[in-house]
DNA sequence: CACTAGGGATAGGGTTCC
DNA sequence: TGGAACCCTATCCCTAGT
């Protein structure tokens, strides 16, 4: 076991970044193919990338928020049993691209419906 | 990114096995055009069954064990501080659920295993 | 060209270490 | 305790073959 926990560099931030920042965030594996950055993230996986980009975008957004709601409920030792609910679940969180500088605590809700129809019928 | 995860609910499971065991596996667009499951698998294309029935048989094929082994110990509520409790907490339970002994018809038996391959690259 | 089979990549949840 | 890094799985996207 070589790398038990390796930890993640300022350079490797930036770089994992100005990744996102050019190709968009969830172009991972472009990122990490890019001559650019694979210099610098040549150790990470595109996983890597992505839980990092997450960890980031928690950190940055939420400070303090409902998350120890959450967080609470999880630790509970007895757990009801799941009902399942009848209902259609129709869930359109639109939630993309927020690689600006320092903005943060401001949430900006996009909605973009970009639908791309392909082959299959996708309703 | 209309929907960041459709995640599949247990009406749409049993729709996917009744239809496959009505039609048979591959005939995901005869499934879908069903009246019968049209109705619950109306939001799902026929690459999405196609996929939840590949997830499924790999599931209940060979995968199952490690998985429920490695969620069955779980759920600690306390961290065992300082405290002189003896660490035998060994409880090896394989819990045999019954799965739904719905024995498809398939005409070929496709075995396959998929180990923990990493897709992505880890130096 | 439509559909299916398969591989590949992404998104989310859950676990472990400090 | 909570956050960071990691692993695993489910779902989605793209491509080839028929």
């Amino acid at each position: 076991m070589g790398a038990p926990k390796q930890k993640w560099t300022a350079e490797e931030e930036a770089a994992l970044k100005a990744g996102v920042r050019k190709h968009g965030s969830g172009k991972w594996q472009t990122i990490l193919r890019d001559p650019e950055f694979s210099n610098v993230l040549c150790s990470r996986s595109n996983v890597d990338l992505k839980d990092k980009w997450r960890n980031i975008n928690v950190t940055l957004s939420g400070l303090g928020s409902r998350e120890k709601a959450r967080l609470a409920l999880k630790r509970n030792p007895q757990i009801p049993k799941l009902d399942d609910k009848p209902s259609v679940v129709n869930h359109v969180r639109s939630d993309e691209d927020a690689v600006e500088d320092e903005l943060v605590g401001t949430p900006s809700e996009t909605v973009q419906v970009a639908d791309s129809k392909k082959t299959y019928t996708r309703s």
